[in-house]
RNA sequence: GCCGAUGUGGCGAAAUGGCAGACGCAACGGACUUAAAAUCCGUUCCCGUGAAAACGGGGUAUGGGUUCGAAUCCCAUCAUCGGCACCA
């Protein structure tokens, strides 16, 4: 293991240099319309990597299995003759950098700084072409100016329900635009998590508690703000169509996303009225009793005089519940009665009225009508309680009638006895809007966006406050720093830390500033626009930087992104959401940002572990090439297994591929008396054999094929079929190696270049135009064709890639051993598949 | 509980209706070498017959089905991973 040891080529030699050639050449910097260099008669690729977090760890490695990814293809499209947008950025606000600034007193803009020259640093060795004049970091305030910019459009802006559309909110005509803004302050009951002092999204709380660092998450009622996500939640559904994503990510936003299909119908009480939301209207005559969460403000105005004791009793326990506790606690049902009763409008039944928390004051009405015999949920709660069971659906099949929740056919339910429930659903319902008591309507179970953190390392808002109301900043006064502060602690109290710099809050005589800051996901909602035209200072993007490398026939505009499934609901979501925005005020081209997207696997430890510290089992990237390069790095990433697929890590195997371009390298490289390596003699411009010229044209089309469907790790293999079939040559065909190399740029860009040099060829190998394959090399005069007799392989046979069916079969017949085989026997069918089998049926 | 993905040698995997295990790792044998490393060549799914070449049988989580033919399609079950989880 010492590293005195000979390299079995000299990648430490030929990596750095090819690194320093790429970067001082900017080889790999894509030009932008109108700027010098650029070639419009190219077609653009925009192919983009989830940008990392730059931790104080370092790059593991399983980041650079994505973006050596994208990498082979960015390379790989360059050379079929795209324009390729390739860009590397930084997303560096968010609570690790501030956690470390509590502890150490460091600025976290200084460890952000370190963090992201090490990554970069990193990257960099492992020779990936990367666009680094476009590099962005989300703390950079020419960065997050633009953030806040987009803060701002959103502010002003509504959805107009007539065109399903933002617009500026100057179009709205209602009295009050703060209740229609895309962004808005709201008393919610928020997730309040004490040790980090901040409140977190829904999607940021796992368990009950924070997704970073695992504290319990309270609920807690604070004033915040929201972004109205809520207003695009049909389009983000409908929209995900166009989209080539995996089949389980569009599920997983769908199911995020939770659209129900039901009706609202309204109880009356006494002269009030509760509004309630069904999936099931067909079960209206089944309900015995109704709910409401203990949250509702209507609560207050029911409650009878002697049950107001329990319930207030009752409110002040659930509000005291985490969400960690109420769900523990949803094994048993719990609730009040209020002593008040509604009408039911079908059949003017008086049915009493429950609190529970089992019911969400957050989804629907905040109230539902409880039908035990068709609902799981209010089964067990009619159970505990002894409310009346009415069973109103028979199901199909002799299937228990009792907690069915499946369709069947209405009964007991004079108006619509005996339909099919999705016909007892369209004619109640229609019959509900007649008589003014009903209505169709479709819930989502997403949520408004809680936009605000009590946090210091983060975007400020471009807000003041003034007389109790808020206004936004001119565009003119951003970009808003954040002050210095000597102390960065949360206060604990839910006053965000920016509250502690006095002077910075003082706007004016009578305006003080926001002192919340937007969540880590902001900066990351539009980095991909930014990436267009990233040193523009006068608009957050070029109108025709934007609409080149954002454009296309397509509804999205990035052509590739790759990244893990863990932001599956979160970045993405949110990213799609801020992009309608802007694609509504007609800031950008298309209505989605990712057109493709495409999920890499975790890699796991040498044990099938997750990689963690305290595990033990960190590959660290540095070390791997310290070894065996930055090519064998590249390239055992990519042979492991499928892209998408949870793949371990093995040594072992990195030493193989290491072993595959060293036999590459020795193939055209020998090493002479004085243990130099020198141009080998046996690289002759010589014709190929017919097989040779087979295998190469085999190649050309297999890695072609396999880079285009991300199969990278067969690609690999079918190199490796191609170096193995040329090392016991005696002439190495330079005419051979020479499209090879191209082929192997993408994986091995490093090797490849040297070794074109090497062989004197003309020009860079990056300027080289894809290698062509012609068929004609790939088919053969003869093929073996198999003789099966019920399936099973008995003999086989060439035979003439032009002979017919009844050619083969009759061929297959005479064969010697079949005769044997089938001598004493009747065939009762023979079939044939032209140049492959022959199947006898006995 | 619900939804989704996955399940193939000692290991990573390939083959997505037509010869299961390409390619790589590991192991074993051989060549080169004073020796080792490196390199090159060969063998390696299981069982049976055979000195061997070879021949026969079985085999892709489990059980069933469709088909001339199934790792691949369908149904059920099990296991692992991921997501959601009182969403009315």
């Amino acid at each position: 293991m010492s590293s005195e040891r000979r390299k079995p080529y000299p990648f430490d030699q030929i990596e750095p240099k090819w690194q320093a050639i790429w970067d001082e050449r900017q080889i790999f910097h894509a030009p932008n319309p109108g700027e010098k260099n650029f070639d419009a008669a190219k077609p653009k690729f925009y192919v983009l990597d989830m940008f990392p977090y730059p931790s104080g760890a370092g790059l593991h490695v399983g980041h650079p299995e994505g973006y050596t990814a994208t990498d082979i293809i960015a390379r790989y499209k360059r050379m079929r003759g795209f324009n390729v947008l390739h860009p590397m950025g930084w997303d560096a606000f968010g609570l690790p950098a501030e956690q470390y600034a509590i502890k150490s007193g460091q600025h976290p803009a200084v460890t952000t700084r370190e963090n992201v020259s090490k990554f970069k640093s990193q990257l960099k060795r492992i020779g990936f072409s990367y666009d680094w004049h476009r590099e962005i970091n989300t703390t950079d305030p020419r960065y997050f100016k633009w953030t806040q910019w987009i803060f701002l459009q959103i502010y002003n802006s509504w959805l107009n329900p007539k065109t399903n559309k933002a617009e500026p909110i100057k179009t709205y005509r209602g009295k009050n635009p703060d209740e229609v803004r895309l962004a808005y302050v709201a008393d919610v009951l928020v997730n309040w998590c004490p040790e980090l002092g901040t409140v977190l999204a829904n999607e940021e709380v796992v368990d009950g508690k924070s997704e970073v660092g695992g504290f319990p998450v309270v609920r807690r009622p604070m004033r915040q703000w929201m972004l109205r996500i809520t207003a695009y939640a049909e389009r983000l559904i409908d929209e995900l169509e166009g989209l080539d994503w995996p089949q389980g990510i569009k599920l997983l936003q769908r199911n995020w996303i939770g659209r129900s299909e039901g009706a609202e119908v309204d109880f009356k009480i006494d002269d009030k009225k509760i509004r309630i939301f069904t999936t099931r209207p067909d079960t209206l005559y089944g309900a015995t009793y109704m709910v409401l969460a203990p949250e509702h403000s209507l609560v207050d105005l029911i409650v009878t005089e002697e049950q107001w004791p329990s319930v207030r009793d009752y409110r002040e326990k659930t509000a005291r519940k985490s969400d960690l506790e109420r769900t523990e606690l949803a094994k048993e049902k719990t609730g009040v009665f209020t002593g008040a009763y509604a009408i039911n409008p079908v059949n003017d039944e008086k049915i009493p009225i429950w609190i529970a928390d089992y019911v969400l004051l957050g989804y629907g009405t905040g109230a539902i009508m409880a039908v035990p015999a068709h609902d799981e949920r209010d089964l067990e709660f009619a159970r505990k309680f002894n409310l009346p069971i009415r069973q109103v659906v028979q199901p199909p099949g002799d299937e228990e009638p009792i907690g069915f929740v499946g369709d069947g056919v209405a009964i007991n339910s004079p108006i619509i006895d005996g339909l099919p429930s999705r016909e007892a659903i369209r004619k109640i319902t229609a019959w509900l809007e007649e008589r003014g008591l009903g209505k169709r309507a479709i819930n989502y179970k997403l949520r408004d966006w809680l936009f605000s953190r009590q946090r210091y390392w983060g975007e400020p808002f471009p807000i003041v406050w003034e007389d109790g109301k808020h206004r936004v900043l001119d565009e003119s006064e951003l970009p808003v720093v954040p002050p210095p502060l000597e102390d960065y602690k949360p206060t604990g109290t839910g006053e965000p830390p920016l509250a502690k710099a006095k002077d910075w809050i003082r706007y004016s005589k009578k305006a003080v500033r926001e002192t919340n800051v937007m969540p880590q996901w902001a900066g990351s909602c539009w980095y991909y626009l930014r990436f267009c035209d990233s040193h523009n200072d006068k608009r957050f993007v070029s109108e025709k930087a934007e609409k080149y490398w954002m454009g296309g026939g397509k509804p999205g505009g990035v052509d590739l992104y790759v990244g893990g499934t863990e932001h599956a609901v979160l970045h993405l979501l949110y990213a799609r959401f801020w992009h309608k925005v802007l694609f509504d005020l007609g800031y950008v081209s298309k209505s989605e940002p990712f057109q493709r997207l495409v999920n890499q696997g975790i890699i796991l430890g040498e044990d099938n572990q997750k990689m963690s510290k305290s595990r033990g089992n960190i590959v660290n990237p540095d070390d791997v090439i310290e070894q065996y390069g930055a090519d064998a790095f590249r390239c055992y990433e990519m042979f492991m297994g499928p892209l998408e697929q949870m793949k371990s890590w093995s040594m072992r195997g990195v030493e193989g591929i290491a072993r595959f371009l060293a036999r590459v390298w020795r193939l055209m490289m020998s090493e002479n008396q004085a243990g130099q390596w020198e141009l080998s003699p046996a690289v002759q411009e010589v014709d190929l054999t017919n097989p040779q010229r087979k295998i190469l044209h085999a190649t050309t089309k297999k890695v072609t094929d396999d880079i285009e469907s991300f199969s990278f790790n067969t690609a690999i293999s079918q190199m490796m079929i191609f170096v193995n079939a040329f090392t016991t040559a005696q002439t190495i065909p330079i005419s051979a190696m020479q499209p090879f190399l191209v082929l192997l740029n993408p994986f091995a860009p490093h090797l490849s270049s040297e070794l074109w040099e090497k062989l004197k060829l003309p020009g860079q190998i990056t300027e080289q135009p894809w290698p062509g394959f012609d068929e004609r090399f790939l088919v053969e005069d003869e093929v073996e064709i198999v003789i099966q007799m019920n399936g099973k392989v008995r003999d086989r046979m060439k035979m003439s890639i032009q002979a017919s069916e009844e050619e083969i079969k009759n061929a297959a017949l005479a064969l010697p051993k079949i005769q044997e085989l089938t001598s004493d026997k009747q065939i009762r069918k023979v079939v044939v598949i032209p140049k492959k089998l022959v199947n006898i049926v006995l």
